[in-house]
DNA sequence: ATTCGATTGAGAACTTTTTCACTTACAGCA
DNA sequence: TGCTGTAAGTGAAAAAGTTCTCAATCGAAT
């Protein structure tokens, strides 16, 4: 198949299948099928087959696919066979809770350093990792081989933050500041707006809640008139 | 409209144009038509049109949508009217880190408490937030009127942890732990998968950058024809 | 009043994503 | 060697989501 544009939709689930097959190989399996997979995580198994076909052909028909074998692809087709170093920008409490969330992951990123606009806080330490003036993103950069860059600064100084980090040649940004950001076309950036998820999920708290078109309130008739 | 099944896209929406109005009240807007609105967050003008009018009809032809009356009905349709009271259960970096970062919001969010298995912990606050034994989960949910639940803890203990929380009558969760649940129906989860986020964002490293079909490096003419 | 520009609301068209249904291929066994 | 059962791969259908287009309608200017 490979086709020439993957969704995000699929690389997010390709991440999603290798943290199961991780767990898999840990358990001794030799192969598995994609309908095993598909209920592992309530989805379709033609989905996965699909999402798979994407890159190639990795499985046996009749079988299956082998679990280490299709590990290693995906591995290598997401870029987790080479290290990546992220710097964290913004050392208040969600940079610095990141800071330990990546740098326990077993996967292959490590944060490499953080930093910061406040004067108190430059030259510190989080763990292992050191919190540098912003100013000197380039150059840290530089010299620490940083490829992902994670804003974690207040919404108001996000957009310049992200123009510093592309000026220094990063392609690779995952924001949380809930704010929408303009990058250049050759900067990925992926942002995760948590006060959006809260307050979605909010609305679903002040809908009463439907499962087959019909209420699951006691005595309410007609909530919700379709159409 | 007022179809009888909006998505978590919509939703999501919703909640970023109510952001952006607030923004604009503040500034003392009295109008601002989809147009403009799309424009602050690259998006089509049709797209936020339909999104309101899945709700009702709250513009006015050619005019556009009056600022306050358009906030006070998004507020309403979010249930941000009402005071929503969030526990977070996992008192580690990651769920100390939200407890602030909630605490802050201007949202109508509260964290009311903290939950945690360690005994070590319990008893302990952060900020002005207690943090309970995790068993105590049902009585402190009810007196302190939870209406959310955030789960922040390691990804082997989440299920159980979703049961708990189920079992004690909250309907929204949000799940920081990397790993499928399972959840009755008229519980609403959410899961954010910072790992998947990550991965998949190497995804991206890990590919040349791809605009019509072609590679777009060092002297590639064309980027992004249109169609 | 009437015209004009602006902008909504909504159906149609289009695009993307998911699911279905079927064909092909392999492994194990008689 | 040929059957049989299982499961991948895939084109087509369905569903979901987005964008286009345009009639309807409002405010303002003439």
């Amino acid at each position: 198949m490979k086709a020439d544009k993957i969704s995000e939709l699929t690389t997010n689930r390709m991440s999603v299948y290798l943290r199961c097959l991780n767990e898999l190989a840990a358990e001794g399996a030799k192969t598995v099928s994609s309908d095993k997979l598909a209920k592992r995580f309530h989805l379709n198994s033609a989905q996965i087959r699909k999402d798979l076909a994407y890159f190639g052909e990795f499985g046996v028909r009749g079988v299956g696919y082998y679990v280490n074998e299709l590990r290693n692809h995906l591995t290598k087709i997401l870029g987790l066979n080479n290290k990546h170093c992220v710097a964290i920008i913004g050392a208040g409490r969600l940079g610095t809770a990141l800071t330990d969330y990546y740098g326990f992951s077993q996967t292959n990123f490590t944060v490499a350093a953080l930093f910061d606009a406040d004067k108190s806080k430059i030259g510190q330490k989080v763990g292992e990792v050191e919190i540098f003036d912003i100013k000197d993103f380039a150059d840290v950069a530089k010299k620490d081989k940083i490829d992902v860059a994670v804003i974690a600064v207040p919404a108001q100084f996000a957009q310049n933050v992200l123009e510093q980090v592309a000026e220094a040649g990063i392609k690779a940004v995952m924001n949380f500041a809930p704010t929408p950001l303009k990058t250049k076309s050759d900067v990925k950036l992926k942002t995760i707006d948590l006060t959006t998820s809260l307050e979605s999920l909010s609305y679903f708290l002040a809908q009463p809640i439907v499962t087959n078109g019909k209420d699951v309130k006691p005595n309410s008739a007609k909530r919700r008139i379709k159409k």
